[in-house]
DNA sequence: CTGTTAGCGCTTTCAT
DNA sequence: ATGAAAGCGCTAACAG
């Protein structure tokens, strides 16, 4: 019946015609926060109407008007980066609720870009930002929040504090992890480090460091290496390095789950075993690492969730009266994963253990 | 100096007065398409007080004005899935090259998401779609296409071959499991087929079903079975149900990685080992399949170029003049990768090889 | 309770 | 080559 081959989109106006009112009405009419002000069948038969014609508002005539978008940037690394899509999902997830949409751009770690990106996406008049791509100085992200624009750092944070921020409790993670491996009889327990330019990076090199001495880990200088970069290839990197440098050590923490694969593949091409003769760590706990050979012992962090407080956190804040928020930050929970990666020191098997002092016997 | 703490966004009447010219003028001038209307000295004048005053064009006003959001929304099942980033990346680096953003959905393969996002995208005035979201019988997205809207399917397609798609060449793939399978001695070859309803695991089990016999493997129905899902616990369920039903094979074609990675879980806790006894291979090659035990023999699929080659082509069908165009259908090649989930029938170490025609020995 | 009016920032005829 | 003016669809005072 109501064939139409080019069908212009409908309007208030077409709604209002059809129901014999104005525009104003049904504008007010369809928004649940001014019904209240039109009389209930007047309102009844307008959004009938307004269904049966397939009224959907001109998002950006709303805008326009408004000077909101309910669309808000999200700029990560690389989302090709198995650590983000959850994240991700959760932040949209959250956003889809309460009638937000994200759109998305990748950085590759590039300073530059993500300056680039942010611009585009105010120029798009996002409502806010939600940056997992931040290092510790980053002078644009403080700026972009002292001028009002609702922005939160997801995963990783900022130093400056006044930048809202929903991170994992990376201390509790290597503690979690030197905890388990003490419990192992590990006591030379080296670190690949990760960026320090990178919140993730130092945190988790902060709590290394904190933790190894107060429980009886060595605290050699030379047990620690840092990466350049989150990935396979400085993992493989760092423990050539350790190799060289004639340290010794039973177990090797790394800072994430990316550097510990590269890490045991450098690890094997030595002839050295994981988990026989060195245990490994990693921390994220990402898709797959519960398949690898062997199976990854590390940290899990609550991507999911940690992506979509960020985006609940950062709706409140756009619809709260403006200035009326100061910078929240939330620390969210991890969980140690025990796999095959880790065993305890020289035994045979690698049972999750309480094994006291186990006996260390020189090879 | 220009320390303006709540600054108000910059528009063209602000630079039309600081220049002294009509906003005409400078939006004349602000386009490379209309630039050479206006006198060249008076064009520069604008450009710099542009650049100067950080002049970025109101995305709302233009659309309003143009109809045109220059965004496009793109739909997934999951993003989660490994399979999607590298897509959406292509997509992304696609559309960011031209100007274009994309606002991102998940349908958790539910039919009624993916029409309630496709609604939500057409009320923000999303100048077209890339579904990866799609079945094979799709009338909303059929619809769509008729109604003028640039539509184009990623990685799947629709049976209706109206809808443009950007897709890898799934027959060759599957032929070229095969022929690596016979050339390693296995001529009893199970297969886990993908979900019918998707045009990946329509046409992969086509191809199937298609080169067994003139590749002179057993066509036994028996060795067919059928997954409802791509995931790893259909992977383990359909094994099962190989198994029981005491079909006889030496290696499983699975519809994808995932499946495979659940086939060899299942495997294994049955006492087969793969590849010792049972070689398997997968499809896409996502990330981390080359890290498992065994490391996957898989088919490789440029995913990120398919991404891309789909956001050109979107963008192309979007900027020509309206049906103008007909529904390309881009088929991408693919690549056999062999790794450690294959083997020579009974032979001791699987290594590629042509292996004319091994030895049967019995066990 | 509902209609009138103005205007968000932009592009695009139409004049000049 | 530039200015004037209209209008995209919507919301939000302000009137009645």
């Amino acid at each position: 019946m109501q064939k139409t081959s080019i069908k212009k989109r409908v309007t208030l106006k077409d709604v209002a015609n059809a129901v014999g009112v104005h525009v104003s009405t049904v504008s007010r009419a369809l928004d649940p926060r001014t019904r209240h002000l039109i009389t209930p069948e007047v309102a009844e038969q307008i959004l009938k109407a307004s269904e049966r014609l397939d009224y959907r508002q001109n998002a950006a005539a709303y805008s326009l008007k408004t000077n909101r978008t309910r669309t808000i940037g999200v700029v990560v690394p690389d989302i090709t980066n198995p650590v983000f899509p959850p994240i991700i999902r959760g932040v949209e997830d959250a956003l889809a609720s309460r009638g937000y949409v994200a759109i998305l751009g990748n950085t590759d770690g590039d300073m530059r870009r993500e300056t680039g990106l942010v611009e585009t996406f105010r120029s798009r008049g996002v409502d806010g930002l939600i940056l997992a791509s931040v290092e510790r100085e980053d002078a644009a992200v403080s700026k972009l929040a002292a001028e009002g624009l609702p922005v939160i750092t997801v995963n990783r944070r900022v130093d400056d504090s006044t930048v809202a921020s929903v991170v994992n409790d990376e201390a509790e993670g290597i503690r979690r992890v030197l905890t388990h491996l003490v419990s192992l009889g590990h006591r030379r327990v080296a670190n690949i480090a990760g960026p320090q330019s990178l919140s993730t990076g130092a945190a988790r090199y902060a709590g290394f460091e904190k933790y190894r001495g107060p429980m009886g880990l060595a605290d050699d200088r030379g047990l620690v290496v840092f990466a350049n970069a989150f990935n396979e290839a400085e993992g493989e990197r760092c423990v050539e390095e350790l190799l060289a440098s004639g340290a010794e050590f039973t177990a090797i923490v790394c800072s994430n789950d990316r550097l510990a694969v590269g890490a045991i593949a450098a690890l094997s091409r030595h002839g050295r075993r994981c988990p026989e003769d060195v245990s490994v760590t990693g921390y994220n706990d990402m898709p797959m690492v519960e398949r690898m050979q062997p199976p990854l012992t590390t940290i899990r962090i609550q991507s999911n969730k940690v992506g979509f407080e960020a985006g609940q956190l950062l709706v409140q804040m756009i619809e709260r009266p403006p200035g009326e928020y100061v910078a929240e930050h939330i620390v969210l929970p991890i969980e140690l994963i025990v796999r095959g990666s880790t065993r305890a020191i020289h035994a045979p098997n690698g049972q999750d253990g309480d094994t006291a002092k186990p006996r260390v016997r020189p090879l």
